[in-house]
DNA sequence: CGCGAGATTGACTCGGGTCAATAGTAGTGG
DNA sequence: CCACTACTATTGACCCGAGTCAATCTCGCG
């Protein structure tokens, strides 16, 4: 198990700052960013706002296994992920984790604090990340007299919303295969939109996790990724993942009657022919 | 299948009102509600506006089948359902219908147009319908001099956020029992805070709609609820629900073996027992 | 180099989907 | 007012997809 300690988030002085990254510059040895690159990150378009250097936004680092918020927890901060992956968690009554997202580059996390004053989820970090704060009483200040940045508000917590939707409808129609099939082309998508390759990546997330998130086992996951394997879908290697079929796993609904599958019929149909015939004169099959 | 027909809404003239409508006053031979009845119908604490009077927002009326938007449809206006029941719906590629949520009065509608511009999901009417509407852009706008308002919209969309979740996690981890169980118990629940019975109501949806919505098949819904009637859990008579224990309904995670599971399974292997011992004499039933 | 978390694979079971027959119920129009 | 029709709901029989349990296998890390 994964020990999801909560120390303090380590706040990176100047030493420990990646060479490569985009946003942010420093002040009082942190990372801030203005306005126009948290826009740029959400792909919001701002009509660069005028106070650029005035406002900024302070950057957090959280190491792998870090919790950036905790179900529960007074809710004051959004986040934006300015690098590294991370899960959301819902965790039931008996201490059962649910995931219910993987946010990566450009996603916005705590929303769903907004309402109670308090997370409603649990966000714990897979990676080394890079978070942006905004705390949410003064975003909403500013987005009083910022068009942009309220039309950026209402329009990530809309999008976040529809994701949801599409999730739920997902959970509630398809398949297995058709569930990994999905999640592995949304997960190649948003790696190409990061600039990585979409063809070629790593996966952040045990079986377990993706078990979660799509409402299947870890067995079930890894079966299926083995099933996509032998059929030229993808290949597979741990946790590397090759897209080698991307049209087909888009309009994969039921996975084709597979060799092996085709094998255990035929073994299971034998061995029930031959169970039938044992006492010998067995009633006869009429099969059409 | 209903006919769904996309007529122009029916905006009603005075003679055509309810008697029994709690909020909206006439003008111009329409209804009209002030923010603090909007907020109210919102459970939004409304420090009362001075502006009260002068703000209104219009109703319109839907009947039972009318489309309120369809997918696609470009966004302007948010709505909320002052009377009447709803289902809220995504269209697959294939046709095939997934129900999100069954907006009833008090929930918004419309939220997730915001982010694209366009209505993401179809709202239809399950019972006339009366319905405020919101145009998106004067609420923004009156939310930046009027924090209660803004509030009230962040709040809404977080809060609608939450229950999107909370359904991702009873579709990843419930059984077809917990789902109908919880459905019911959350149904009776929200009839109660409407100051309804909690305890005898009438679904407004076919079991059809109620699968769509669980994940399930209308098969395993019927099956279900006859299965809880027969266990004394609730009472079942066509659309008309009693709900006998609650407490038992809120905690049910599997169904208890059940004397029909149990006596199928006795058939069951009486009927392999049968098989296997095949030509010897026919073993005497046992009934418990 | 050995330990432990993660991944793979097989065998078996069973919850819930599918298909099908029947029965209730609500509109509609003669 | 009632017969006709189209939905809607219930119930049974059967079967398959995915869960469960269990035995390796792999690999990264201390």
């Amino acid at each position: 198990m994964l020990t999801t300690q909560s120390l303090e988030p380590r706040q990176t002085t100047s030493s420990g700052i990646h060479t490569t990254m985009e946003a942010g510059r420093q002040r009082q040895g942190r990372l801030w960013s203005n306005l126009k690159e948290v826009c740029d990150l959400l792909h919001i378009p701002a009509a660069v706002s005028v106070l650029s250097e005035d406002l900024l936004f302070q950057h957090v680092q959280f190491k792998t296994g870090q919790r950036v918020h905790t179900i529960g927890q007074v809710f004051d901060t959004l986040y934006i992920v300015n690098s590294g992956f991370l899960k959301t968690v819902l965790i039931d009554e008996f201490g059962n984790e649910q995931v219910l997202s993987f946010p990566m580059k450009g996603d916005m996390l705590g929303v769903d604090g907004i309402h109670t004053r308090h997370y409603a989820s649990e966000a714990v970090a897979l990676s080394d990340c890079d978070l942006i704060l905004l705390p949410f009483k003064k975003l909403a200040q500013l987005g009083r007299t910022h068009a942009e940045l309220e039309n950026m508000l209402y329009g990530v917590m809309s999008r976040e919303l529809v994701r949801e939707q599409a999730m739920i409808g997902m959970l509630g129609a398809l398949s297995a295969e058709a569930r990994v099939a999905r999640f592995l082309v949304n997960l190649a998508e948003r790696f190409g939109a990061m600039g990585y390759s979409s063809k070629l990546f790593n996966l952040r997330m045990t079986r377990h996790e993706i078990g979660s998130y799509l409402g299947l086992t870890l067995e079930t996951v890894s079966r299926t990724l083995s099933a996509f394997n032998e059929i030229g879908l993808i290949t597979v290697d741990q946790r590397t993942i090759g897209i080698k079929d991307p049209d087909a796993l888009k309009s994969l609904r039921r996975l084709p009657p597979s060799r092996n599958r085709v094998k255990q019929n035929a073994r299971k149909a034998e061995a029930e022919a031959a169970a039938a015939n044992a006492v010998p004169p067995a009633p006869a099959l009429a099969p059409a």
